[in-house]
DNA sequence: GGAACTAGCGCG
DNA sequence: AAAGCGCGCTAGTTCC
């Protein structure tokens, strides 16, 4: 049993809190003794914490080992029912306030800036006291209450937070990386490392191989303007010095040059330098951002921690004891656009493992390679090439599916706003967008602009066209982490022995999230939980599934293993 | 000498 | 082959 509703916030020259009824109505408040927030919170025990922005009070919970089970951050809520087309009638929670404001990043549990510190909010934060978070709950409270989908609109905002203290748990607990695995992968592909402002011997030796078929021994290859003219030079007509359009000529500095590519993205992107500033401790802590995409997905900050290339996941290594499970959901865009759209057909193409190979089975397209590029041509809007050609196909077969994003596409198109399946909604077109729209429509502009405007139409319809589909997927991966974290939470701990005491924040106790990145999570677990961890996973799919589109038949099935690293096969 | 920009490529 | 969505990051260039 949860002890209600506790708001957090500073009061005063400390810290207070305030507990709340299901009226939100205020029936016990107090100051917390010595400013002792971690103590508070382990004594005061089960309960949904309240509070401003999870980023500025949950490390230093984390810090001192405390961790919560359930909170509500008052900015990510916010920002969801601001925006929210669900939000019916003009409410206070519209209005321009404080808590539109960006939020804190990154607060380094061990070093925390200042401003994190001392309760003030930062330049432009949110407020963290706690009148303005009580306020707040209420007009949030207020403003679910109000819409005919409060249902979905408290869903959202249980999932968002969280995901919340997700992002600052895995940031604590940090991904287990091998660094002797991660030079070993540098050394073979790279050559030896440098001595500073060098290049490996493997990428001096493909740049002099360059430079003499460019016929210049001076000839820079980091520039693509200056590359592109030493191209030219020797009969290479590109447009791009991109690897796709080289890829595309015959000339004996092609090969060599597409290799060097490759290996300076490894260089600047993870190579020794990253390393250096971005593992410590055998962990890889990057900083997520719940939300940092305007369709609800996560974004990263520092360290590329979306971007970690399949070539050094094998770097990955789990910690002595201890091993992976790395799941990711097989097709998780049409899946949800199935569920959203009520489409048996699509569902029932997607019934099993491979929902291409379903397509295929119906007699829609002839190959899996067909299949998969015409779907991503609906959910992206492609109008031209293969993509394009096939997806009429599509409509045929599965017509509700395609009319639920040919909508959207048509809304965005004439300046209107879409929302996700649980109620996020994309933002208004800008006014100059509109303002552009009225003059080509008006045809009082001229024909260049004119041409631009419907350009631009077109742009914001195949942004309104996958927004749906982008944001109902995030909002089924957060409903899958969520029941992921809380089910590791009531496993057992194991003995001192077994545990991981780099996995910070006593979170090395038993398994524990260490990754996600949009359809795929990674769970570090003691070998005697592994097979635990693993159905965890497994049915945390089917009961997010179930959470967001009820007893509709679509499934969602996971590439699941267990193994001590992250590699894929 | 730094801010704002582009090109290119990694991930889903 | 690139196309059609959403990102972050680095290096180089341009502009103040």
């Amino acid at each position: 049993m949860t002890a209600g509703a506790v708001v957090l916030g500073t009061s005063g020259d400390g810290l207070g809190y305030a507990r709340l009824d299901a009226d939100g109505a205020i029936v016990e408040h107090g100051t917390i003794v010595d400013g002792d927030l971690a103590r508070f919170v382990a004594e005061t025990g089960a309960a949904r914490w309240i509070w401003s922005d999870t980023a500025h009070w949950y490390p230093r919970l984390l810090a001192a080992g405390v961790r919560v089970a359930r909170c509500r951050d008052l900015r990510l809520c916010h920002a969801i029912l601001r925006d929210s087309a669900f939000v019916g009638a003009p409410t206070e929670i519209r209005a321009a306030t404080s808590w539109d404001a960006a939020g804190e990043q990154e607060v380094d549990a061990a070093a925390p800036a200042l401003f994190a510190l001392s309760g003030e909010s930062g330049p432009r934060g949110v407020p963290h006291d706690l009148d303005a978070a009580v306020a707040e709950e209420v007009r949030q409270r207020t403003a679910v209450r109000s819409s005919a989908e409060h249902g979905r609109l408290e869903l959202l905002c249980a999932a968002e937070s969280a995901g919340a203290l997700i992002a600052a748990e895995m940031r604590a607990a940090g991904l287990p990386w091998d660094v002797a695995e991660h030079e070993r992968i540098l050394e073979e592909t790279l050559g030896s490392r440098p001595p500073a402002g060098g290049l490996p011997a493997r990428m001096a030796m493909l740049a002099g191989e360059i430079r003499t078929h460019l016929g210049d021994a001076q000839a820079t290859l980091d520039a693509p303007a200056k590359l592109l003219r030493s191209l030219h030079r020797v009969g290479v007509p590109a447009q791009s010095t991109s690897k796709w359009e080289l890829s595309r000529y015959e000339h004996p500095v092609i090969a060599p040059l597409l290799q060097y590519k490759r290996l300076s993205r490894l260089l600047t992107a993870n190579g020794w330098a990253w390393l250096d500033e971005w593992v410590s401790d055998g962990r890889f802590r990057p900083v997520y951002v719940p939300a940092g995409v305007v369709t609800g997905r996560w974004a990263s900050s520092g360290g590329g921690a979306l971007q970690i290339p399949r070539m050094l996941r094998q770097a990955v290594r789990a910690d002595e004891g201890w091993t992976f499970v790395v799941a990711d959901v097989a097709q998780l865009e049409p899946r949800v656009l199935a569920g959203m759209s009520n489409d048996l057909a699509l569902a029932r193409a997607a019934q099993g493992r491979d929902l291409y190979a379903g397509i295929v089975d119906s007699g829609t397209v002839a190959t899996r390679a067909e299949a998969k590029v015409a779907m991503l041509g609906a959910m992206y809007g492609a109008t031209t090439g293969e993509s394009g050609r096939l997806v009429p196909r599509l409509r045929r077969a599965y017509p509700r599916a395609m009319k639920l994003v040919d909508d959207a596409a048509r809304t965005g198109e004439q300046g209107g706003v879409v929302s996700t399946w649980l109620g996020r909604s994309c933002p208004a077109p800008s006014t100059r967008w509109a303002r552009a729209q009225r003059q080509a429509a008006g045809e009082t502009g001229t024909a260049v602009e004119r041409d631009r405007a419907r350009r631009e139409a077109g742009d914001r319809g195949r942004f309104t066209r996958n927004f749906i589909v982008q944001g109902t997927a995030a909002e089924w991966a957060l409903a899958w982490l969520g029941e992921v974290r809380s089910r590791l939470a009531a496993l057992d701990a194991v003995p001192t022995s077994e545990q991981a005491p780099r996995s910070g924040s006593g979170l090395g106790t038993r398994p524990h999230l260490a990754f996600f990145l949009h359809d795929e999570l990674i769970v570090h677990t003691p070998l005697r939980h592994a097979e635990a961890a693993a159905t965890i996973v497994r049915e945390a799919a089917a009961s997010a599934g179930r959470l967001l589109f009820g007893g509709f038949p679509i499934d969602f099935p996971l590439d699941l293993k267990v193994a001590d690293t992250a590699a894929k096969d």
